[in-house]
DNA sequence: ATTATGTGCAATCAAATAACTGCATATATT
DNA sequence: AATATATGCAGTTATTTGATTGCACATAAT
């Protein structure tokens, strides 16, 4: 039931995009957490769980609450994904491809 | 049927972003792009469209063919979304919060 | 004109998802 | 000890998704 599951498909869900910039501001319960959406406090803890398994939030425990932080770095695989693209669209590697023909052409 | 599907849901299916690499090396014909994998014509073709509703593949028909390129600042969606968390991992924006704490701490 | 090729669309099916309710467990509080 | 709170886990259901097959249509080649 919880198999082709990785980063991607963590971020394709809205609410779990809203919880990670919910918990980005700081860490949260799962109760503090479900307290921000409309739905069950078990549906968003089947997302944070979710999130958990990706690695893209943590867990610390104390006593019988537990705190979920945000891991960013793990964000670095969804930038790598995108950097290729970056290139295409980013003025500043335009210019820098542009440098680039003015100085072959010159030699 | 094709409802909530916007660009993350368009990346979270490996083949699709598999089909996207592809067709970032220059633009392809549907047939063409069936061609570098095993699934069915038909299959490959359903992922192009979707990619093609979210804007990240553009037509250009060609008699019967049709070319789908590439249009990577579509990607600038998902971009702005990690934009904050690169800022919580990246270490030059850490070596610049320092300097900003020198500079305030100076004056 | 007939045949071959490149695409798209409809119907079907198995698997995955997202939501809910109810129950169990562990830690505080009284 | 009894109760309240914080959380996780199991089971159910409706919806969505990814893949297939078969058919239709348009354009190119013979």
């Amino acid at each position: 039931m919880e198999l082709r599951r990785d980063i991607f498909q963590a971020i394709a869900d809205p609410t779990r995009r809203a919880i990670l910039g919910l918990v980005a501001l700081g860490a949260m319960t799962p109760g503090a957490i479900a307290g921000n959406f409309n739905s069950s406090r078990q549906t968003i803890s089947k997302h944070i769980q979710i999130l958990a398994e990706c690695q893209l939030l943590k867990q610390e425990e104390s006593g019988r609450e537990i705190y979920y932080h945000i891991n960013a770095k793990k964000m670095k695989e969804v930038a790598n994904f995108i950097e290729p693209f970056r290139k295409m669209w980013d003025d500043r590697f335009n210019k820098l491809e542009s440098v680039m023909k003015k100085y072959k052409s010159k030699k």
